[in-house]
DNA sequence: TTCTTCATGTAATTAGTTACATGATTGA
DNA sequence: TCAATCATGTAACTAATTACATGAAGAA
C-alpha cells in the first residue's frame, strides 16, 4: 500500500501523460511545454508540473532516469507500455465540458454598485486581454506557416483546439467592443440604466436556438445565420 | 490579531459581498441565488459559499443575525457600510480576465493517441455540453419576458453578462458541429490525418486580426464581418 | 567577473472540494 | 405516517498556488 499508489491520477496527470507519450522529456522541458500550449486550456502552476511526473512514475505510467548537468541533477521521464495504455483508456472516458472563470465579468454584474468609468474600465481591460492573448497565440502559431514549430505532423488534430483557442479570443474581443457601447449610452448612475428588453427576448432566443439544435445536425450550423 | 481578519478576500468573497449590497440573505439563499446566477462564470462548490460570509463579518463588512427555524438555527447576513465601500472600491481595482478549463479539448489535443470514434464522442459530448447549459439558461432567463423574475430594475447591467454567456454556449456548439465534420474526414487512423494548412493560415490571420484591433475602436468590429 | 536569465527543484500555505450529518416541510 | 425534498451546516481531505532557494550558462 505504498502513498503513490493511492492517489489518483487527474486531469493534469494525464495531459502530462499525453506530452510524454509524444517523446521523453526533461521536468523542464515539459513544464514549458505544457505552458506554451496545454496552459490555454488547462491552467496549471509551474511547480505543480514538476510533482506530476512523480505521481505517473509511482504508478508505473511513467520512467524516470535521474541525469546530472555539472553537479545539478535533473530528471528526463518517458512512457510506459502502462503508461500508453492508461492513456488511450482516459481517451474513452468522457470528460469534462468547459469551465469558466471570469472576474471581470462579476465585477460587471455588479456595475450598478459603481460607476460608469468602472464599468467602461472594466469592460477595456477584457478586450485588452483578448488582444494580448491573440497576439501571444498569433506568435506561437505562425511558425508552421513556414514550415517550422514543433511536432508539424501533429497539425490535423491540433487544429480542433487552435480554433477553439482563437474562436474564444475572438468573442471575447466581439463581445467587449459591444459591452462597451452599451455602455457608453448609459446614464452616469448605471443603477439607473434602463433595461432593453428586446435585446433581453434576443438573448432568450439565441440560447433557445442551441438549445433546440438537433443532436449530430452539422448542416443547419452553416444554413441558418447568427 | 484575530484570525479572521487576517485571511484575505477573495474574489469569492466579493461575489457574496455584491449580491448582499442587494438585499440580505440567509446563507441558503444565498448559496441558491449564487448557484442561479453567478455560478456560470465564478463556479465554487456550496460549502464555500456557507464559509465565505463568515469572512466577511470577520471584517466587518457584513453582519450576522442568528435566527431560528424550529430547533434549528439559521443566519441572515446583511451587507455593512463598510461592506458597501469596500465593495465599491473592488469595483474599482483590475480583474482578472477569462479563464478556462477544458478536459475535453485537453483530450481532443491528444486524439492521435486514440481512435477516431474516441474524438467524435469527446465532440459529442462537448455538443451536448452547450445544448443542456443553454436549456438551462434560457430556462432561467424566460421568466423576464413576461415581467416575472427576481431584480428586474437590474437587467441593464445583467444583459452584459448574459450575453457573454450565450456568445460562449453558441461558441461551443458551433466550434463542435464544425470539429465533427472535421473529425468525420479524418482516415480510421487519427494520426495519418493530413493538416490543412490553409486552415492553420486562417486561424492564424484570425488571430493577427483580434491582436491588430486598435484599442476601444468599436465601429470596426460591425463593419468586418467574420 | 559580474549580472541576468535559464534551469531545477522543495516547502509552506490555502482555496476549494467531497463527504457527512441532520432538522424541517410538504405531499402522497 | 412515510418518503422525498428543502434547508443548514461541519469536517476531512486535497489539488493547486505562492514563496523560497540555488546551480548553470551566456552576455556584457
Amino acid at each position: 500500500m505504498s502513498r503513490g499508489r493511492n492517489e489518483e491520477l487527474t486531469t493534469t496527470s494525464y495531459a502530462i501523460l499525453g506530452l510524454l507519450a509524444l517523446r521523453p522529456w526533461t521536468t523542464y522541458e515539459l513544464a514549458k511545454q505544457m505552458e506554451r500550449t496545454l496552459n490555454r486550456m488547462w491552467p496549471r502552476a509551474r511547480s505543480k508540473l514538476y510533482e506530476e511526473p512523480k505521481k505517473l512514475q509511482a504508478h508505473g505510467l511513467a520512467t524516470a532516469s535521474r541525469q546530472h548537468v555539472g553537479r545539478r541533477p535533473r530528471t528526463v521521464y518517458a512512457i510506459t507500455a502502462k503508461g500508453r495504455r492508461a492513456l488511450t483508456k482516459w481517451l474513452q472516458t468522457p470528460g469534462q465540458g468547459p469551465s469558466l472563470e471570469f472576474e471581470q465579468l462579476i465585477q460587471l454584474f455588479f456595475a450598478d454598485q459603481g460607476t460608469k468609468q468602472d464599468a467602461a474600465r472594466t469592460i477595456r481591460a477584457a478586450a485588452e486581454w483578448a488582444r494580448a492573448q491573440s497576439a501571444d497565440f498569433a506568435d506561437g502559431a505562425r511558425p508552421y506557416l513556414t514550415g517550422q514549430g514543433p511536432f508539424p505532423e501533429r497539425m490535423a488534430t491540433n487544429v480542433i483546439g487552435a480554433r477553439f483557442t482563437v474562436d474564444f479570443y475572438d468573442l471575447v474581443h466581439r463581445w467587449s467592443q459591444w459591452a462597451a457601447e452599451v455602455v457608453e449610452r448609459w446614464p452616469d448612475d448605471p443603477s439607473a440604466a434602463e433595461p432593453d428588453w428586446a435585446l433581453v427576448a434576443d438573448i432568450v432566443r439565441r440560447a433557445d436556438a442551441v438549445a433546440d439544435a438537433s443532436h449530430g445536425d452539422s448542416g443547419d450550423v452553416t444554413r441558418s445565420g447568427r
